[in-house]
DNA sequence: CAAAGTTGGTTCATTATTTGAACCGTTGGT
DNA sequence: ACCAACGGTTCAAATAATGAACCAACTTTG
């Protein structure tokens, strides 16, 4: 592994639970030698991606992530888009919405909604990372990306994160067969217990899927009555937010999800 | 200088006018390799903060620096706590406001708010670095940073921008001094012609500076009374960030601020 | 109050990684 | 059919990353 995807590693190991992070500590978490964690994290600095906070000395994510996401968003505007269509869907089914983006070799969540009736609802971490074998927003995003993509990520350690979670890659590759006929991921707390989700995928101008739309809920009201909702919501509001970044659906799906309503 | 330190100098290539650029391009104005550059950049694709976009496989700003930007707002909530006030000292001054942050050994334009009223204005660009010798942002920041970081600004190499633009690090510093006996900087034309400034410095919690406020108006339209308005709207405004960032004013200045109102 | 265990940060010889000239294979223009 | 420019790749040479040991300062603990 290259220097710069290490420096770059530490990025991810911050979160809202652990904002703060200690030069000693954060070697540890990244199995790194304090020294060159040291040193990563200085260059980090100087660029501004990191900062050092108090008397502690403890580091944190750095002012300059705001600049590039604002250049990110003046060039290439798809949260902003995005955002109307995932509020509409949270507000039709009543149930969490949320859109994940394929991040390198991650998975990133942009952006959530939460609808605004129930008590309980699925909540989501601000800016978390998705496991793409665990997650609907996964499976969509693995069923309808390029083969050697997919390869890639499930030829990675799949960590099993509840009972329910598919760990083992060829039981996952048939499954991903079911998304791709379906036009539709499912995920049944393979992540999260108690957590039941559909997501369809998102595409760019050239085709390529480059994430995710999916509505999370409580398994405990996940009735047929609701899965058929979500189903035929979810796909609507996908293909809105597809056409809004001015990206094209594969004819087999566009055809697919028309049934579906 | 570190690998890591080439990567991250390439993120600061893009620009809004400049969103997108080609392999040979980012070599050539990197100053870098073309091997290098390549797989410098293959590093940063990995981690989404750069993508490949189209067939002619340009390169552009990747997704995940907006997550790792809506994690950092989710942290230290800074901008969305500053555009309130931004908006009204625009409001109230009937010209641009606009707020700057130190990023490593950078300054980076974080938001800016035009005036609704005026036909002419001052435009900025979208997530900008500012020179630190040749904006009164810079010069606020300058003026009330550590010496130790002040000496390495000023020890680069400063480009003269218009023939205003002050390049000499003694002069520089000598202006410093006034700065700091009026609590606040200003620029006549030094970095775009036509263009009059002034800024205050902004504190966090530990009383370092980290940033400025900033009110920039055409030259044209500078009158006394404007100026007189603006130090008291922007100085009244600066400690209201401060204040609400949690930062401390350090005493003498906030005595200066007071004076003026 | 002092000893032991933290912490962030530094050093320098060893080593592994980065580097860049030259080289492909494509694309697009003339 | 030619040429030029592009993105991407190769491999020996050179440079930059690495990590065990080491400080100094601060907390905890006996």
């Amino acid at each position: 592994m290259g220097t710069v995807s290490k420096a770059l590693d530490l990025l991810d190991c911050f979160s809202k639970a652990q904002p703060l992070i200690g030069l000693t500590e954060f070697a540890r978490r990244a199995g790194l030698n304090k020294a060159t964690c040291f040193r990563l994290l200085t260059e980090l600095q100087d660029h501004g991606l990191v900062e050092q906070t108090g008397p502690a000395r403890e580091y944190r994510l750095g002012p300059a992530v705001l600049r590039l996401a604002n250049l990110r968003e003046a060039i290439v505007p798809r949260k902003e888009a995005a955002l109307p269509v995932l509020r509409a869907l949270a507000q039709t089914t009543q149930e969490t919405a949320h859109l994940s983006v394929i991040e390198g070799e991650k998975l990133g969540m942009l952006a959530y909604v939460y609808a605004s009736t129930h008590a309980t609802r699925v909540t989501m971490e601000d800016a978390e990372v998705l496991p793409f074998h665990a997650t609907s927003s996964g499976l969509a995003t693995l069923a309808f990306c390029d083969a050697g993509y997919r390869d890639r990520i499930l030829s990675q350690t799949l960590r099993r994160y509840t009972p329910s979670t598919g760990t083992d890659a060829d039981t996952l590759r048939a499954g991903l067969q079911k998304v791709r006929a379906d036009g539709i991921a499912e995920s049944k707390s393979t992540y999260e217990a108690e957590v039941h989700s559909f997501a369809a995928p998102l595409f760019d101008a050239s085709g390529q899927c480059v994430g995710a739309l999916a509505v999370a809920a409580p398994s405990s009201r996940m009735t047929a009555a609701l899965r058929d909702l979500i189903r035929i919501e979810l796909t609507q509001s996908a293909a809105q937010i597809v056409a809004l970044w001015g990206g094209t659906l594969p004819t087999p799906l566009a055809a697919q999800w028309q049934r579906a309503v």
